[in-house]
DNA sequence: TTTATGTGTGGAACCGGTTCCATATTTCCT
DNA sequence: AGGAAATATGGAACCGGTTCCACACATAAA
């Protein structure tokens, strides 16, 4: 046997197949298949191989184990920020059927440190790189020409809130469209709202085009879709709630109920609101979309529409398995789209 | 050249480092060098390989890089859950400083599927393994076992609010006791309350102990602490607030201020007492700790005390990649404490 | 007994890079 | 001009596994 560095009177070898193979008198191929559960080994062999393992307690190094089977176990997961509730129910839910099955979650965040432009580079490398085996992409203000080379890398990728089937990529997407129609729906079926406002997010953002037009779909359905729509532009924060407010409060009088983007503007008005003592409900509706966390807890607890993150995360992730596990099969780039939840709470007037 | 795969056209060559060298009529060892930024290329044939590198658009597969460099690039994290804004604030401070140093975040969350024991191999794995160069561990119930097999594996840990110095773990704390304590302080000194109740988290919480001995602490400072304290005994839940309240409702005109040892026990107090048309801030104070996302928005507004989880996710991947990069020098396990910060808003009275 | 069949094992090639060492070529000095 | 030193490159070993192939040996079928 090789000479063998000592610590602290302990026998330190420096563990790997070879090693083992060698203690147990056998060749390398044999220590793989005892680990393997192959069954060109005898049972005989296996035992003795795997309790010298024990023993030893020793552990097959990914890293060699990646490169001859030419896989790493491991998907990258790429998320926008890792604030608010949202993206940790992403997370969760990824996490939750990658660990099942013995994967491993690479993460990269868009907006830690440096510009997006940077960290896009970053996840591109990642994949390209062959660090992961598949990935699942939320990047709400990706450019073509990344999704190009998405595209191109031929490990699976599944993209999250955006459509890109024409590039061959699957997606698994919100229906913010209706979850917005029903949320109008019930402003004005359970509660005989006709006067209406809408305030939108940013003008980039999908997700309040969307959620716009199904404002409109359900206000065109109840034929309340006149062309003086009281529309505000806004930015999705709590600030930017609070100066909608101003532009509101001359036309409050024309107004029955306010249904917001997302929940922090919704926010961020009825705190304004409060301070002038109207009374949130009674006086006028306001509600939101997300259902963010603190959105129960609020006063009034906020009406909203609940987006089913966990469920976005779960799927992506069995999507990606699935294609991972199942690279020849070719398949059309799959589009799944997840309900959202009406969540009806006080600020409404229920 | 050797026969090569055709596909929709496009000549696909399966490009590995020994295809670059062939097509740049070199050696392995050169375009090796070329890419690593050796001295010893001239500059004419690095240009050359490198333009052939950037022409094919060749990546090295890392999985090999890795194996022969015997180092992944990559820091573990494991984190209790990514629910609520404590663990989000982790992960961007972790992923800011691992970015920049061209690191990637290998996540694991405990409470994802199965039980924590399952969760527990995991990580474990991941790091016996190799498939990390460190980890940064933040597992608040874990056992010795476990903290043992850390300690033995070679490569950098850090443990995240729980010490374990004495098993030669670098550790990063946050001073929840002096956080509490000044709490406390702000209640007596600047309100002058006398009769302040405390409502602990669950019995196996550090966290709680230590935010209840600096209340402890400060009470004895101020001469207050009397033998009949006024102490329940809670979850760190709202549900588990809402309940305290019901213990509490008696003993209320005894009382001044309650402190909750979390943010999510005074929310559930909070509720309740609106009910109860119990005026917070003026008929009696409810503070909590955490200052969680939601808590300026609450009415009234939480005074609190701020957790920096962001530094501690940025200090610990400092000190993990410092660890990596002089893994030769030995310097005894570290434990930094990190400072809470009070934050005033109305409900203590203010 | 001979031939086919099957089982258990070792050796070697391979995965795709890095790095050490030897060697060829050029440059510099005396 | 001759030898030493510096520069540039190729070849081979190596990182730590997996897997194909050949072969030895045992057993079953002809």
């Amino acid at each position: 046997m090789e000479p063998v560095p000592y610590f602290l009177g302990v026998m330190f070898l420096k563990l790997t197949i070879s090693q083992i193979a060698k203690l147990a008198g056998v060749s390398k191929s044999t220590v793989s298949r005892a680990l393997n559960g192959s069954e060109y080994v005898s049972e005989k062999t296996k035992r003795r191989i795997l309790e010298i393992i024990r023993k030893y307690d020793y552990v097959p190094d990914s890293k060699a184990v990646s490169l001859s089977k030419k896989k790493t176990f491991t998907v990258g997961l790429v998320l926008p920020s890792t604030s608010g509730p949202f993206y940790g129910e992403v997370i969760r839910g990824v996490e939750e059927v990658l660990s099942a099955k013995k994967y491993f979650t690479l993460l990269t965040i868009l907006d830690s440190g440096q510009d997006v432009k940077q960290a896009r580079k970053r996840y591109l490398s990642m994949i390209r790189e062959k660090r992961v085996d598949g990935a699942i992409v939320f990047d709400p203000t990706v450019d073509k020409t990344t999704v190009h080379k998405l595209s191109e890398s031929k490990i699976p990728i599944v993209f999250l809130l955006k459509d890109f089937q024409d590039f061959g990529i699957d997606s698994v997407m919100v229906d913010n469209l209706s979850g917005s129609a029903r949320m109008v729906d019930h402003l004005v079926e359970v509660h005989g709202y006709k006067r209406i406002a809408f305030v939108k997010g940013p003008e980039v953002s999908d997700d309040s085009e969307q959620r716009f037009q199904g404002f409109v779909e359900s206000l065109k359905r109840h034929n309340l879709c006149c062309d003086d729509l009281l529309v505000f532009n806004s930015d999705f924060t709590f600030e930017g709630g609070r100066k909608v407010f101003q532009e509101l409060r001359k036309k409050l009088n024309k107004l029955e109920a306010i249904f917001c983007a997302n929940d922090e503007m919704a926010l961020g008005i009825i705190e304004e609101m409060k301070k002038e003592g109207i009374q949130i409900g009674k006086d006028i509706a306001v509600v939101g979309f997300d259902d963010a966390f603190w959105s129960a807890y609020i006063d009034p607890p906020l009406t909203t529409v609940h987006q089913p993150m966990y469920e976005v995360g779960k799927i992506s992730a069995q999507r990606v398995l699935e294609r991972i596990n199942n690279p020849d099969v070719f398949k059309d780039p799959v589009k799944i789209m997840l309900q959202t939840q009406l969540v009806v709470r006080k600020s409404c007037g229920c």
